[in-house]
DNA sequence: ACCTGAACACCGTTCAAGT
DNA sequence: ACCTGAACACCGTTCAAGT
């Protein structure tokens, strides 16, 4: 909560001050708890500045508008997002198969444990907003993790040669979809919840993989 | 202002009559209208009954709100993507990877195309409406194209026999998130897009068909 | 049975005025 | 330099009243 900065004597409250000490952050903060502990992802910046004890028109001092707030927010998430794959990678021993799989995994459960979140960090109202640095930034460097790991398995000899842009394109398709898709509850007729998440998307990792093929020798036909 | 309403006789022109026609089928002919045409996503119901000419308190004798009269929108679009499909699995002559590469390849190409209608149809709006029926209907219709083309594929013996359920689920899992990521212009700082997008989707089909392990041989390694 | 006008409780954003 | 109060131009939704 607020702060002191006793000007005075040591008046126990100063109660509101008049200038917040750190208004920016204090907005972020709170969003990012709304965001997090509430699934509000669709929230009002005047909500988010009341909350913040603030008037409504307090963080237009601070943010040029709403979506510049919840471009912090969602790069807030890449960050975290980015953390839990790391993690996930470090923890599998071998590189390939097992790392890849252990990577979508902690991908999907993320999005799924943080449903309003992972919505904002993709929704369409940041879409076209490629201007807001930060959150570029954190998009990209969470997407390097995927990449790495492609780069490990092929070095290692476990993930078949070739353009890691475009592995890694399709192995980030494949956990995208499938967060938006249980997410968004759109797996319901086919009796697949967010519980099932983790072992929908190992399912889906090792299908990716080992490929639909029938065919086990490589197939040189060229349609 | 408003209307003559001539009543009598066999008038050429009812011009606006108090009693609309079929408002309802107005309404959504409109609001179609706006989505394909403008690539309006987030329309106000508001505009919607400003442009069918009616009052705002209108459509309520339609819909029960205004996320009724999205769903009927998105149902459209569903329909359209499932004729684009049917389309490309007969186009193609044999079952196997040519069928399921043309098929994702027009799905990604619908959503590119009709960005807004895409994002309509999967919009968060509509997440929790499952209640919504005709659009349930539509959309599981839909998916039911991607199930028959691997199902033959089974049958034919090019694809690996499985349950059809996953492989369906990891196939639409990896064409919805490259169709979102493309439409969101999320792969700008990869240098994709969205005139890549049939050259990325068959891509990512034929990674998806072949599989990113370096084995040819089936492995029967179970870690 | 269907539609309108006016109202209610909200929004995002702007701007003079305060401290 | 930062914040407030009041305003503007909107929303979705409801409801008595009109036809």
């Amino acid at each position: 909560m607020p702060k002191p900065r006793a000007r005075s004597a040591a008046s126990a409250r100063p109660a509101a001050p008049y200038h917040h000490g750190d208004l920016r952050r204090a907005l972020i903060d709170t969003a990012l708890a709304m965001v997090t502990e509430e699934g509000a992802w669709n929230f009002t910046l005047r909500e988010v500045a009341r909350r913040a004890g603030v008037s409504q028109a307090a963080p237009y001092n601070h943010f040029e508008d709403k979506s510049a707030l919840l471009a912090e927010v969602a790069a807030l998430g890449f960050q975290s997002l980015r953390q839990t794959m790391d993690a996930a990678a470090r923890g599998q021993p071998r590189s390939g198969r097992q790392a890849l799989a252990g990577v979508g995994a902690a991908y999907v459960r993320f999005g799924v444990e943080h449903p309003a979140h992972y919505r904002l960090m993709f929704g369409a109202e940041l879409a076209d907003k490629a201007r807001h640095p930060t959150l570029q930034a954190a998009s990209d460097a969470t997407f390097a993790v995927l990449t790495g790991v492609l780069e490990r398995g092929q070095a290692s000899g476990q993930v078949r040669r070739g353009a890691v842009r475009d592995q890694a394109l399709a192995a980030w398709s494949l956990v995208h979809g499938l967060t938006t898709l249980l997410i968004d509850q759109r797996l319901s007729f086919l009796g697949v919840s967010t519980g099932d998440a983790e072992r929908h998307a190992r399912l889906a990792g090792m299908t990716l993989f080992a490929g639909l093929s029938a065919k086990t020798a490589s197939h040189r036909s060229r349609g």
